[in-house]
RNA sequence: CGGGAUAUAGCGCAGCCUGGUAGCGCAUCUGGUUUGGGACCAGAGGGUCCGGUGUUCGAAUCACCGUAUCCCGACCA
């Protein structure tokens, strides 16, 4: 590709409403632009990448044999309807009419489209295990789109969906899915962990999800400093701490607190340790209990993870928290005086609550705390339970080290969906028996144009862009200097271009009439990994300058032996 | 959805407070001089000042109502 028949749309300066680098560097780059709030088009050299990150994932996905489909985007609602999911799925999903009057949605996820597919042309257990994936462009109505590519409300997927006659076959296929899953992201260059994950609504045994580590991620993630445990926080359990509850020391006492609404305010006005307080939060009971709220209890400096709560039998799910009225009817007595001492609702202590003494909480008198609560002594221990997010030196769960926590950016998703979809939409094949038997799903997503942002994350520099070899949108640049000026420069570039070409090399040739000074800084800018530069000076001792996107300095090479040696920095 | 901020040329911004011919830098186009790290000189083009309403002789500027975008938060007491 010639730089004067190419859309280079670089810019001195980055929009004001880019945040992130990413999103910084691809404006910047010219990568892309935005069409309105979470809507980017992908302009001639973004797509290059984007394209080449598919192909990867392509590349990978059929050598496991799984096959490659194209669904609508638009789909029906009838499907959405029949899976229930429908009425569960929210604002998130786009949903439209067309001129009938009929409903349809903007596809975020296609577990209906491929399950309706599957129902139809799979007949026998002969024909399992089977999976077959699409690389599309899904549409969720995120309630913040952010962070230019990264979050947005269009992007690029791709999705795996497979099909078993059982779970040892599902369990299979999952592996190979998350081994084929290493394979691209490390072909990929990106630096990621795979790391245990919620099941979340969806349920089903196990889930993964593939992070890249980068401090602008929106998730975080607990490892072990001893071992190859890795969870989402949302899912990494907080161990029960194996020390005894130690004696009362102090009796209760009631104390007036009137300024203290927050832990906060309480540590600081009273000069308490933060780790000898409880904070208490009210949320909605379940429905199908007897109480209409309930009061969780974790440590003053501790956090309360809703994912945990909300899979408490008593507890409403999803999670809703109070509002101040319905507490104050409740308990007669507003947030910031609440405690679980003389406490009228059902409470479910934190396990590290369980094995405080002597601590403080509010007493469910505006303006008052207790100091100096005892369990069994001055109340009786309720429902203990992991109920918080865990915390850096918490002991990691599978006993080996400590935990460590970093901020990743979910890049791929594994799944064992199980029946849900299979039998929401009764798709069914006949067994070994000839009996009819609902199959067992897997799903598997990854975030093409995601992984493309989280790729620049992970490789700039000041100067821009620094991108793995495997998805650069050219691999070389040949940047001549002075070439209109030079009758010898000229047929040498020409010719050099013409050679990487047929060497099957993504060679870009910098042919404009620029300095070299603005060549330099556009390449660097669009992360392009080698440059060669020609000029007539080393030219005439018969050598090109050689650099790498990461060198410091130029190495010269002989003009014979370039392509060769680009062939080996490639190869 | 709640809070905050912003909206002026393709991009980055000034002008607004104190109403009176819409500006600067980058980018673009023309000519010239330059040419190994974002050149210089001369000239040119490019505007619904987010939209609407109001106040006023006169509104980018003041008031009100919208819209869009970005950030923070979304119940953690």
């Amino acid at each position: 590709m010639r730089v004067s028949k190419l859309l280079l749309a670089t810019l001195k300066e980055s929009p004001s409403d880019a945040e992130v680098i990413s999103h910084k560097l691809m404006l910047r780059a010219g990568m892309v632009r935005k069409l309105a709030s979470g809507l980017y088009t992908w302009l001639p050299l973004g797509l290059r990448v984007l394209r080449k990150v598919e192909n990867i994932i392509r590349e990978e996905l059929n050598r496991v044999g799984s096959q490659e489909v194209l669904m609508p985007a638009t789909q029906p609602s009838e499907l959405w309807k029949e899976s229930g999911r429908w009425e569960q799925y929210g604002p998130e999903l786009l949903r439209m009419k067309d001129r009938h009057g009929r409903e349809f949605c903007f596809g975020p996820t296609h577990e209906e489209v491929i399950t309706d597919m599957v129902r139809n042309e799979l007949r026998s257990y002969k024909q399992l295990p089977a999976s077959f994936y699409q690389i599309q462009t899904k549409f969720r109505d995120e309630i913040r789109p952010r962070f230019g590519i990264m979050r947005s409300r269009e992007f690029l997927m791709k999705d795996a969906y497979s099909f078993h006659i059982d779970e040892v076959s599902l369990n299979e296929t999952y592996e190979e899915m998350h081994s084929t899953y290493c394979k691209i992201f490390d072909r990929i260059g990106l630096d990621y962990r795979p790391v245990q994950a919620d099941t979340g609504s969806i349920g089903g045994n196990a889930s993964h999800e593939f992070h890249v580590l980068a401090d602008s991620g929106e998730d975080d993630i607990a490892f072990s400093s001893n071992s190859d445990y890795a969870a989402n926080i949302e899912f990494a359990e907080a161990v029960a701490p194996a020390i005894e509850r130690p004696a009362a020391k102090k009796e209760m006492e009631l104390i007036d607190t009137p300024n203290a609404k927050t832990i906060n305010d309480l540590v600081e006005q009273f000069k308490l340790n933060i780790e000898d307080t409880v904070k208490t939060l009210i949320v909605h009971a379940n429905e199908e209990t007897e109480n209409t709220l309930v009061a969780l209890l974790v440590r003053g400096d501790h956090e309360l993870n809703e994912i945990k709560a909300e899979k408490l039998t008593g507890v409403a799910s999803p999670l809703c928290f109070a509002t101040d009225e319905e507490i104050r009817d409740a308990i007669g007595a507003g947030p910031g005086s609440l405690g679980p001492v003389k406490l009228s609702i059902p409470c479910v202590v934190d396990r590290s609550v369980a094995i405080m003494s002597d601590f403080s909480a509010g007493a469910n008198i505006d303006g008052k705390h207790y100091f100096g609560i005892n369990w069994e002594r001055d109340l009786t221990l309720p429902e203990v339970a992991d109920i918080r997010n865990v915390v850096e030196g918490d002991p990691s769960p599978d006993g080996k080290g400590t935990l460590s926590i970093k901020r990743g950016i979910e890049v791929g998703h594994i799944f064992q969906l199980g029946k849900k979809y299979s039998e929401a939409l009764k798709a069914t094949v006949l067994d070994d028996k000839g009996k009819a038997t609902v199959m067992t799903m897997g799903c598997y997503g990854i975030g093409v144009s995601r992984v493309v942002a989280s790729a620049i994350e992970q490789n700039h520099d000041d100067k821009g862009i620094i991108w793995p070899e495997s998805i650069a949108p050219f691999q070389v640049v040949i940047t001549p200097m002075n070439m209109h000026k030079s009758d010898t420069l000229k047929p040498i570039a020409e010719k050099l271009y013409n050679d990487l070409k047929d060497s099957d090399i993504d060679v870009l040739f910098d042919d404009r009439k620029e300095r070299a000074g603005i060549m330099f800084a556009d390449m660097e800018l669009i992360g392009i990994p080698h440059r060669i530069v020609l000029g007539d000076r080393s030219l005439e001792k018969g050598l090109v300058e050689y650099k790498g996107r990461r060198d410091a300095d130029n190495t010269e090479i002989a003009l014979d032996d370039i392509v060769q040696f680009i062939k080996d920095k490639l190869s």
